[in-house]
DNA sequence: ACCGACGGGACCTCCCGTTGTT
DNA sequence: AACAACGGGAGGTCCCGTCGGT
């Protein structure tokens, strides 16, 4: 990787972190500035502006986490092992998380749903690739009948992803891993019952 | 009440409309001025600064919120009835809401976990306040028998707050309320289980 | 006249005579400071941008002109006095001039003809106004009888404005009056000529 | 011609071109970069400054319009002649200009009278070669006999410089090349009263 | 000879908050 | 109680110029 390219991914990870901590409006480029040891030339001549660095960092967040529930899949065949294993991954989003700040979608899209289009489309499309893994997962899992065949995949996915994100909120505001935790057992009992 | 304290309301009220939309960070003091109508003078003769303003428009949101929700609770008595009025009651948050923007207390938390402690405590207190009032109808609805003794008040409310908070997240980000409707559907479900 | 008028005449007055000397794009929101003593806060409650600034600066400089032209005419009637009048009254520009910089209709035409399309309408405004004062005069002078019916008023005015115009920038561009002074002798005699 | 020399020439072409249009403080390096389509580090291996090579750009430009003047003059021997052929190939400034965004004399001119004193310099130059031609073809002139002996060559100079840089002025605010055809009319006229 | 990365700072705009005035 | 004028400075963008690489 050129040099370039380090400082252009370097940028975008210590952006990513600090506009999840802080919000694309909370954070100034005096901040990123800041936090990369690069000057204003540095920063705009790898991003275009504010609103461009902001979009690709929000896409480096989502990829970094999504390689957190890649992994967390991996030998996993059984459809609700795989959808707990999901579940379970979550827990590490306090304890060793993928960048501070907790759930750049829950962050961003909170942010972005009133104010910010652009941002607003990238949560979505992010959202919608988090859906889409539940959903192949349930529908797979009927098919072979790991699971009840009454199961709603997108309601599965709307209640997981609902009470997860909603977690991750609770246990933030509190700055305790208490309510993630609460959700997460229950969840994993929930899809105990679809088996 | 007087002219002022009728001013200083017709602030809080606009001004929490405004930061619940765009956020604390992401609306101006010139924004403020905007909705309200007034100059600069106007909103700081009754407001210090801009964070007081932001403090005291959450509380008003809050309340509002809550007021909301007291008047679901009237008429019913068996506990898992008062619950579900509650549940229930979210449904209006995107259709009807107090005040647009979604959920204060969501939004709030997320803006400020890591970024605005004084913003922060007043959405803990919220949440206190929204947590004490499940943990309570639960309590009492065990003491009165009509709830399972081995239901876990704390658990019941950290799971009907993060699933509904998290249903609102999805659905204000899809501008779709699908979400929070199958999120609904699927707490009164639970709650019956817990009878 | 209320003390905001005062001051943002005051800015009017001194951005007019600095974009006259260093050219819009060539002096700064700072160089406007620094000549009205203002700060940023101070200059931007008055105009809303550098360019509606700028717009309205060379509003001003030509008002500030056309009344040194207009008190040139006071008590002239034959139509060559008059336009001899209008032409002596140009020495002035370089020796009292109405505001440092010379003719802000040169300057801005000069400066905006490719590159600033408000401004290039602001001066062709201006630019109207004086050819259609030199051509009434030729005008009414032919119906008077006081000049030759053969002389075309447009080509009059483009001679006139023409040849003072690039006398103005000689002068100033040597920074010394003789060129100017070389055209108006010569105007003269070609006005006589009209007769 | 070296490579590196016809680079270095490109460059001065294309920036003739550019400032001539939106002058000096007007136009940037990045507009520049564009227009050759060099990065900075080519443009600043040929020049050392944005300055030196406004500098040299104008002299470049001015060189274009002495060799379009230059071949206006082949074939012509009687002074009178001469100074109508000078006149009518101003007439090409607006058809067929041998650089876009009229005179580069006038233009730098303009905008640097009060405000580059190095780019002031370099039009004053400009400006006495053309004087110096006009001058030496009328002194010729009076001594062959081919024109009036009263008249005087720098009054003559000024006169037909004065005229043509203004109306070229006023056919670019315009956008209309009546105002320059108008002036070169009148100046054949002028012209011949001279023999 | 040319490119690309970067520093350091100027630019315009808008910000928050204060003050004097009505 | 409300406005209008202003200070002082932060914010995002773009500037000019340098320097290491190729």
């Amino acid at each position: 990787m050129s040099k370039a390219q380090e400082t252009r991914q370097r940028i975008l990870q210590q952006a990513a972190e600090l506009f999840n901590q802080q919000g694309y409006a909370g954070a100034s480029i005096s901040d990123v500035m800041e936090v990369t040891g690069l000057k204003k030339g540095g920063i705009y001549n790898h991003f275009k502006s504010k609103d461009a660095l902001a979009l690709e960092a929000f896409d480096y967040a989502f990829q970094l986490v999504q390689q957190h529930f890649a992994g967390s899949l991996r030998g996993k065949h059984h459809a609700v092992d795989r959808l707990q294993a999901l579940v379970n991954a979550y827990a590490g989003f306090l304890d060793a998380p993928p960048l501070l700040g907790g759930c750049p979608i829950l962050n961003t899209a909170v942010e972005s749903d009133d104010a910010h289009p652009g941002l607003r489309d990238r949560a979505q499309k992010a959202m919608d690739s988090w859906r889409g893994l539940i959903h192949r997962i349930v529908q797979k899992g009927i098919e072979r009948g790991e699971m009840l065949p009454t199961v709603n995949p997108d309601c599965v996915a709307t209640i997981l992803i609902s009470t997860i994100e909603g977690a991750i909120m609770l246990s933030k505001l509190y700055g305790d891993p208490i309510h993630l935790k609460r959700t997460i057992d229950y969840l994993n009992g929930y899809l105990e019952t679809l088996r």
